[in-house]
DNA sequence: ACAAAAGTGTTCTGATTACACCCATGC
DNA sequence: GCATGGGTGTAATCAGAACACTTTTGT
């Protein structure tokens, strides 16, 4: 017992301080009427011109949720972005490099913060074309969709992709696209103004090159104010 | 252009190659009528004697879903359990051995699953309680509790915590623990029994001590096969 | 016989569905 | 006037909540 080891020290571990870390984002929007992804035409070694999700390596003194801000802001000029933490994709040879573990995030933005004019190297994507990406990024891709769809169902993020007057036929669109199904309006219209998410703001759009009574501009006013608060707990599937 | 600078090769990267990874497992189960996790005693430098979730250090080569397996394993016996990539924490200062980003995963045992002996440090605890855990694990476990909950009234993992066969009152059991309220009997064994998902045995449970009529063991069938298939898609929050 | 746990039935209410109808505008 | 997109009303149906009741056991 007494003949024990040396103490371990910081220098113990170095064998373990050799992976790197990358992070990468699904941006998701509504742009023309239809619902798209940003993608990346890669420019460095060993990834040249192959097309993939916006994303970096970042070095062992960076902050994921700073690197994917910073990235933002270099590439579509701010990072003013709903964003959200999908998971860590980590398969052994998802890399040419080396052990890489990315940490993917999906992002959701509005169309009035899209800006004009991208980089060369980016452009937006159909979401429901089949591109074929770089390393597992239609994997991540795949399960930043799910998760985006969840969520629409489950969360009021629908917001995060329409500015913040938008029109309620705008709403229903994203949902027509995202499940690929048709929407009873006067239903859907019912439950989301009576819910008191959202308020009319007595402004109307005016319609250029089309007939048609004009859409009020509605706002969201936040999550709705839990109405019942049900006493006893069911399971849902 | 011809004066550039030489190729870019591996070694350029080596600089993003000094961090490190580790696995972390919030592991569920129904025991004793309480909802308890597991707690490992950390007996490796720098965190000895501070109590965490089971995880460790893995080495760039090492793939992560065989990490948690093999720690499972050598702790449990085995690594038949239910489990869940969370996401992975990766706050700067998280770890005082350097950057480890920690990919943490969410796991379900059923009870007779459960070895009767666990190493000296490892011990259950009860899910509710409130334990001062190492680095960021009750942030880990926080979340790793609200996913639980989320995915509990909307996907079947229930059935993770029990054996094969198991009684109505437990499945119960298990939900008005994670939400602390009290579930209406009547309407819960009615919506899950005729959704077909779980199926009766035809056998029963002997009582021992205590009085009142057996229990049916029941088991279950698989995932509701979609009953309607909604045509108009609508959110729900 | 009675208490305790398991399991069933019935009523009432309110949400969801389906769909017909009305409104405001451009051409 | 009529086509087009926006917006409202209503009746029928169905799922969920509430709760009383029956069954089977142990003591």
């Amino acid at each position: 017992m007494k003949n024990k080891a040396a103490e371990p020290t910081k220098d113990t571990f170095k064998h373990f301080f050799n992976g790197a870390f990358s992070v990468d984002i699904v941006l998701i929007a509504y742009l023309d009427g239809s619902l798209k992804f940003l993608l990346q035409k890669k420019q460095d070694y060993p990834l040249v011109n192959e097309w993939g999700l916006p994303g970096d390596l970042i070095l062992p003194e960076q902050d994921t949720d700073k690197a994917i801000d910073e990235l933002l802001i270099k590439n579509i000029g701010h990072s003013d972005v709903f964003k959200s933490n999908l998971r860590a994709f980590s398969e052994l040879n998802r890399h040419p490099l080396g052990r890489i573990i990315t940490i993917a995030f999906y992002g959701l933005i509005s169309f009035d913060k899209v800006p004009n004019k991208l980089p060369e190297n980016f452009k937006w994507a159909n979401l429901e074309a089949n591109y074929e990406l770089t390393l597992d990024h239609n994997h991540i891709l795949e399960e930043a969709k799910k998760k985006f769809k969840e969520n629409l169902i489950q969360k009021p993020v629908v917001f995060n992709l329409l500015p913040e007057k938008f029109i309620i036929s705008d709403l229903i669109k994203i949902y027509e696209l995202a499940f690929d199904k048709k929407v009873d309006v006067a239903n859907f219209r019912k439950r989301i103004v009576s819910s008191k998410m959202i308020r009319s703001t007595g402004e109307f759009k005016q319609r250029y090159k089309s007939h048609g009574r004009p859409a009020e501009y509605y706002t969201y006013e936040g999550p709705t104010k839990k109405k019942s608060e049900k006493e006893s707990i069911l399971f849902n599937f």
